[in-house]
DNA sequence: AAGTTGACTATTT
DNA sequence: AAAATAGCCAACT
């Protein structure tokens, strides 16, 4: 399977918008394929054209890499720098910034 | 070919 | 509200 229909779906987020791994999913014709979704995101490098800090889990968090990489909070610098707001806990509201395609 | 892994999610404690 | 459970599915061993 090619990551390019996920990358398609990101690519139309608005800035200071942020839409959830199933939900990229299921806009790209795959419902339940959430974790892939993920791994396309893992597998993208520096230069691409992919906001990809603006998917985020379905709880409204930034979801934790393995391996400790540091990008959890370069995605988190990103967002607030489109204006999306973090609560206390670090956790983003959906009823006001998920983006409904 | 079978078992493991994980940028996930919905449900149940 | 937070943590454990169970289900998920493609990529990798």
């Amino acid at each position: 399977m090619t990551y390019e229909q996920f990358y398609a779906v990101v690519r139309r987020v608005p800035p200071g918008r942020v839409v959830t791994y199933g939900q990229v999913a299921h806009m790209a014709g795959l419902p339940g394929r959430a974790r892939q979704v993920g791994y396309a995101m893992a597998a993208l490098s520096g230069e691409s054209d992919v906001p990809w800090q603006r998917v985020v889990n379905a709880r409204g968090e930034i979801s934790t890499r393995s391996g400790g990489s540091p990008f959890g909070r370069i995605q988190r610098v990103l967002l607030q720098e489109e204006g999306v707001e973090f609560s206390e806990s670090g956790r983003i509201d959906l009823e006001r910034y998920r983006w409904e395609g």
